[in-house]
DNA sequence: CGCGGAGACCTTTTT
DNA sequence: GGTCTCCGCG
């Protein structure tokens, strides 16, 4: 039995215990919203609602993944059936089965961002836009099909909005994204906007599928609903339709993906959409200390348009949020380096502290200086693990088994022997494709004979490759399959192509470790497409430190929905953070206070931000940086400023 | 037509 | 640091 009573508040068990019909949850930072949902979820099942019949989505994998692993320490059995996760492995879990009736084939594969730009980049050359000056790079054209796909707006306002400068070539514009689509279609390819946009297209065409669904799932839960876009929400109401079990969780002060479509007013229209829905409010903060809870209230106060909340502490009081000056990055890593340690020598798990920063590449010199002093980290940002390109090259070789029409994935494979280039990669991919079978005539002698010379002996040996992976046995055992593609010349070819060869060869093994781990081809490419760091699935590895034992370098994004005792706020200076490149969107600065909010909000006892005076950029002068506008705005009594020598601040005179 | 080197350029956030 | 483009050579 889940003891219900000690572990939530009357609010919260008033929410859990909401028998149907729609529920609106607006609750502030640390009020525990993902835990209300987790408990419904555990009540639900408790009370004879099979696991299958419900539906509980989030957005980053890193909250989809911690929600499901507190919903299983509370029902304490297989959650097997459960559909959870991200709004983009549902659609993909979804699209998988009925792909057929969009035109797609089942075997379909999912591009990442830089497969779509690329893939996106050969369309207008088809075209022959590239020749024009003034027509935009596959780059922003791809930013341009995304922003109208997920709000629904359509390309030439998105391009007469915020595009201006390509108003004239509107129609050629509208032409190339056309055209992309079709040619997705016919290489069998769908990049993460189709993974929402066919599932809603399946939805509203296909009239036994959206009833399938709208019966099957009787309770659907969305967290972080003011994250939704047009699509997502689009699709949780047509699933809903039938039931009208849903529940959405969300907080207006904290929607931070409006550069991904996400629109907050979702949230605030709920109760027109659904005039029965019930409302609940959440505004106690468990999390943080008064100090800290006061702070970030003081901060999102600066923003305009929002609901007002009272959000009350219950946490004693503790320590000010202290403002620590530094000179450049190097002291701003040594500080962070230097009071990690010490705070880990008093007492708190490494785990409990997390360094937070606006852009990847600001964790650059922290993560130098962390090596250097031997402390464990686990970072979820920079070098996405996947899309390294040693790991995409395997991967393109396990793509072109599962979907042998992946133009993609061919044209990647082929450049990787001597003597193929773009022109002869193109070639033979015409060639192959031009085939019933496309598989099975690269892997006749009929193409290596169809090269120019240099080349036939890497396309022999190809053929040879393709033909040794084509087995029932190793389509049914992928890690297999990838140690296969390693000794059948990848090895080789990464001796040649990488000086740093050792660390990649261990990335490739971590790799096959991975797909060892599930029975199906079409499994481990749909997983390593939707998720962007291995650490995620695999656990430690044997090499590392256990994960109890890690500091957490993340993005704020990542962030969201997480918490430490310990938070680093590295990097709080004008033009990092606000980032001057987000400033220059409309409604940049809310966006940007909504950021700091979230991440100030991350800690429960001890929060420092660090700015530092000098900014050495790469090649630039040396230029002074400013604090950032979002520490000056606040209080000074809210803050406890540490005065340079920063040499000896220690952790002890807090 | 492929390839390697040199230099410019740009770097937001997620799936 | 990484990616993209351009150029001259084989």
């Amino acid at each position: 039995m889940i003891d219900y009573e000690t572990q939530l508040n009357a609010e919260q068990r008033a929410v859990v215990f909401t028998e149907s019909g729609p529920i609106l949850v607006i609750a502030g930072a640390g009020s525990g919203k993902t835990r209300t949902l987790t408990y419904r979820v555990a009540r639900l099942i408790e009370s004879g609602v099979p696991s299958g019949s419900i539906l509980l989505a989030t957005f980053t994998n890193k909250a989809a993944r911690s929600m499901l692993s507190q919903v299983e320490n509370l029902v304490k059995e297989d959650l097997g059936g459960l559909w959870g996760g991200t709004f983009h492995h549902i659609g993909n879990r979804i699209l998988r089965m009925h792909a057929t009736e969009l035109g797609y084939e089942r075997n379909y594969s999912i591009l990442d961002e830089g497969d779509a730009r690329h893939f996106l980049n050969s369309c207008i050359e088809s075209l022959g836009y590239s020749k024009f000056e003034e027509f935009p790079s596959a780059q922003v054209l791809k930013d341009i099909i995304s922003l109208s796909v997920n709000t629904g707006i359509i390309l030439h306002s998105v391009v007469a909005d915020k595009y201006r400068s390509f108003l004239d070539c509107t129609d050629d514009i509208y032409k190339a994204a056309l055209h992309y689509r079709v040619q997705k279609r016919e290489s069998n390819l769908m990049d993460f906007d189709d993974l929402l946009c066919n599932w809603r297209e399946l939805l509203t065409t296909q009239s036994e599928v959206m009833d399938q669904y709208a019966r099957k799932f009787r309770y659907i839960l969305v967290d972080e609903y003011q994250d939704t876009n047009t699509i997502q929400a689009e699709i949780v109401d047509l699933l809903a339709s039938h039931y009208r079990n849903l529940m959405v969780v969300g907080d207006d002060s904290q929607s931070i993906y409006s550069f991904r479509g996400a629109d907050f007013r979702n949230i605030i229209r709920f109760p027109e959409k659904y005039p029965d829905a019930q409302i609940f409010k959440l505004e106690t903060n468990y999390r943080s200390t008064p100090e800290i809870l006061h702070l970030a209230n003081m901060s999102i106060e600066n923003n305009k348009i929002q609901f007002r909340k009272e959000l009350r502490a219950v946490r004693k009081k503790g320590a000010r949020p202290v403002v620590v000056p530094l000179r450049d990055v190097m002291q701003q890593a040594d500080f962070v380096a230097q009071h990690i340690i010490e705070l880990h020598r008093t007492g708190i798990p490494l785990n409990e502290i997390a360094v937070l920063y606006r852009a990847h590449y600001h964790a650059m010199e922290l993560q130098m200086e962390l090596v250097r002093r031997g402390v464990p980290f686990e970072i979820r940002s920079g070098i996405r693990f996947f899309e390294q390109a040693h790991v995409k090259d395997v991967i393109a070789f396990m793509r072109i088994l599962a979907n042998p029409r992946d133009e993609v994935a061919w044209k990647r494979a082929l450049r990787l022997y001597p003597h193929v280039g773009a022109v002869t990669a193109q070639k033979i991919w015409e060639y192959i494709s031009s085939q019933d079978d496309p598989l099975a005539a690269a892997r006749s002698a009929e193409m290596a004979s169809r090269v120019p010379k240099g080349a036939q002996p890497g396309m022999t040996r190809f053929s040879a490759l393709l033909s040794s992976l084509d087995t029932e046995i190793l389509r049914e055992n992928p890690g297999e399959l990838i140690n296969a593609i390693l000794t059948q010349g990848y090895r080789e070819h990464m001796e040649k192509a990488f000086s740093d060869r050792l660390s990649r060869v261990e990335d490739l093994n971590q790799l096959a470790y991975f797909a060892s781990q599930r029975d199906s081809l079409m499994d481990v490419l749909s997983e390593l497409a939707l998720l962007t760091n291995i650490t995620e699935e695999t656990g430690p590895s044997p090499h590392t430190v256990a994960a109890e034992e890690r500091v957490i370098l993340s993005s704020i994004h990542q962030a969201k929905g997480l918490e430490w005792s310990v938070v680093f706020m590295i990097w709080c200076s004008e033009g990092k953070m606000p980032l001057g490149r987000a400033l220059r969107e409309p409604g940049g600065e809310d966006e940007e206070r909504r950021l700091f909010y979230v991440a100030t909000t991350r800690a429960k006892d001890r929060l420092y931000f660090c700015h530092t005076m000098w900014d050495h950029e790469r090649g630039m002068r040396t230029r002074a940086l400013a604090p950032s506008r979002f520490i000056n705005e606040l209080t000074p009594s809210t803050l406890q400023q540490v005065d340079p020598p920063f040499e000896h601040w220690s952790v002890n005179e807090s």
